[in-house]
DNA sequence: ATGGATGCAAACTGTTTGCACTACT
DNA sequence: AGTAGTGCAAACAGTTTGCATCCAT
């Protein structure tokens, strides 16, 4: 369970986006950002479709995939494709901006996900900003990686 | 159509592969391999199941992602995950790693993806290697931006 | 000749859509 | 009361699988 100062304020930042935008503020918006906020790592649809059903809190898919996607859009969570194609998500507020190394085994398998933080991440984005005439606003970087044998 | 010499080199190098792991050497490897190295860009599955059928060397789907696995294992194409969950595909040999700058509209459709290729990269891996004591053999890095508005 | 590779269609998985019903405003 | 949001199932898209056939070895 999340910490409760934590659940109001990410609560709170969802309230005031669904205000902004003029949409309904349903049980299930609130309940779903909570149970994910539960998650200390990625998890895709189906993890957190089933984690809600364990908690007594079943909805259909349909609103976790919606649920998920306005909580993107407020910046309450982050999506992120790994090696296949299922998207997964990890929540974002209070949790800063990180990036992966995905360690698989012989067999290509993920064994498991390192995050870390590297600052010349953002040199790169500003030079990138000047040289190529855009506005960065994310980034996703991946390492690909095998254990090292010892 | 991409020079007979790159032909040349790369259809060497899936040949050796196929040798070195005692596989067989079929029309269709070959073919789809050359019809890869006409593409100067992404594609995905879909796009290039049509330019093969279009070149009249229609094969099924079955057999352009086994060969796409095994181009990939190769080392001569990459495989990449934009925003969406679709596999695409590109030829990496004689191409040198780089990474992308995916720009969107504002309804988030990809109006164009710029690539680059900065040494920085390389450091943070390094580190990364010491630190984690991991083997980093890859890497994708994505900026997500906005055109900039003049 | 043998069995690895292909072709085709069917199965599967993750995601999206359509429509009736529910409940927030 | 009106309508955005939800539930459910069916549709969809990309990918994988099973099995008969083919062809590289």
């Amino acid at each position: 369970m999340a910490k409760p100062e934590i659940i109001k304020s990410v609560t709170d930042i969802l309230n005031k986006y669904m205000t902004r935008h003029h949409m309904r503020k349903t049980q299930e918006r609130f309940k779903i950002l909570e149970y994910v906020y539960d998650f200390d790592t990625h998890f895709d649809v189906e993890e957190l479709y089933r984690y809600l059903k364990e908690k007594d809190f079943a909805v259909s898919k349909a609103t976790v995939y919606n649920t998920l996607e306005l909580l993107l859009k407020a910046g309450l969570v982050r999506k992120h494709y790994f090696n296949d194609n299922t998207a997964y998500y990890e929540k974002s507020y209070f949790n800063k901006s990180h990036d992966h190394i995905i360690v698989r085994d012989d067999e290509g398998n993920v064994e498991k996900i390192i995050e870390f933080c590297d600052p010349r991440i953002e040199l790169i984005k500003n030079d990138l900003e000047k040289i190529m005439g855009v506005e960065i606003d994310d980034h996703d970087l991946y390492f690909y990686a095998k254990a090292k044998k010892e």
